[in-house]
DNA sequence: TCTCGATTTAGAATAATTCTAAAATCCGTT
DNA sequence: AACGGATTTTAGAATTATTCTAAATCGAGA
């Protein structure tokens, strides 16, 4: 048995990494691994060094930041600007919203069809809708 | 004559800061006329640094920051954040959305009334919703 | 294995913001 | 009008997040 499962897998991280174009280096491949290992997950760059490093993954600080923007720009990843001084990124890169719990900084997605828009404006002219994003801020 | 007009007026910028219950200085005074001087605007602490300084009042930068927290605090200002490392002021406290213009970096209010939000998910336990914030991407 | 362009890295540099503590200001009371 | 205490302002240092730099290393094809 060469696998002890026949069901449809998630990409590997080095199939995800090759799909991109981006060249597999060992420190892509880790960092992809925490990433996508299982489920929708929201990091800083600063978060996902210091989980490297606890896991004894031995990479500095700037490589964090170049490989999620080089995921970023390959669509492996989305940005996300929800305070000023710290951004995150997403591994669920399909169209979503999010609840942000002001009190602990926390991400939550939030299914695109839970909030449903039934109007938009007109783009201004000579421009066009890239992404709309909803943000529900939530408190005590 | 005491006036050119006597129709309904604006709130003077003295009368805002008597209101938000914060002492009239000469700073906050200043900033208050610019940024409540005519319609809604969007600023950075830097871009109204800059405007303060180019009409020569003169005041230091860590006193736009103090204002501008201090207005946010007392609901004369809203905070938004858009981008990572900039943040945002908008003299409009009224329930509203952001068109935002990636190439130039320039925010546009959008009636609450053109976004029509016709299903949102339930806050999770323990939480309450504190704000929906509605940001239309706009790109070439 | 060799080679060359891509990637990583440490540390410096930059940018935005906050902090510090001293000086100035505001304003109610005299 | 001067007084005095709390508040505010300020310059500059400190902090935080991020990007840059240029040298070292790595990856993949010949």
């Amino acid at each position: 048995m060469p696998s002890p499962s026949s069901q449809a897998k998630e990409p590997t991280a080095l199939d995800r990494i090759r799909k991109a174009g981006l060249r597999p280096t060992r420190q892509r491949l880790a960092l992809a691994k925490l990433l996508f290992a299982n489920g929708s997950r929201h990091v800083t760059p600063e978060s996902l060094f210091n989980e490297a490093r606890s896991k004894r993954v031995n990479l500095s600080l700037a490589t964090v930041y170049n490989a999620l923007h080089d995921f970023t720009e390959c669509g492996l990843l989305r940005e996300i600007s929800i305070e000023a001084g710290r951004s995150y990124f997403d591994t669920n890169t399909t169209e979503h919203h999010h609840f942000y719990f002001e009190r602990t900084g926390k991400l939550q997605d939030v299914s695109l069809d839970s909030v449903r828009i039934t109007s938009l404006p007109d783009a201004p002219p000579g421009e066009k809708v890239k992404r709309v994003d909803v943000v529900i801020r939530l408190a005590k």
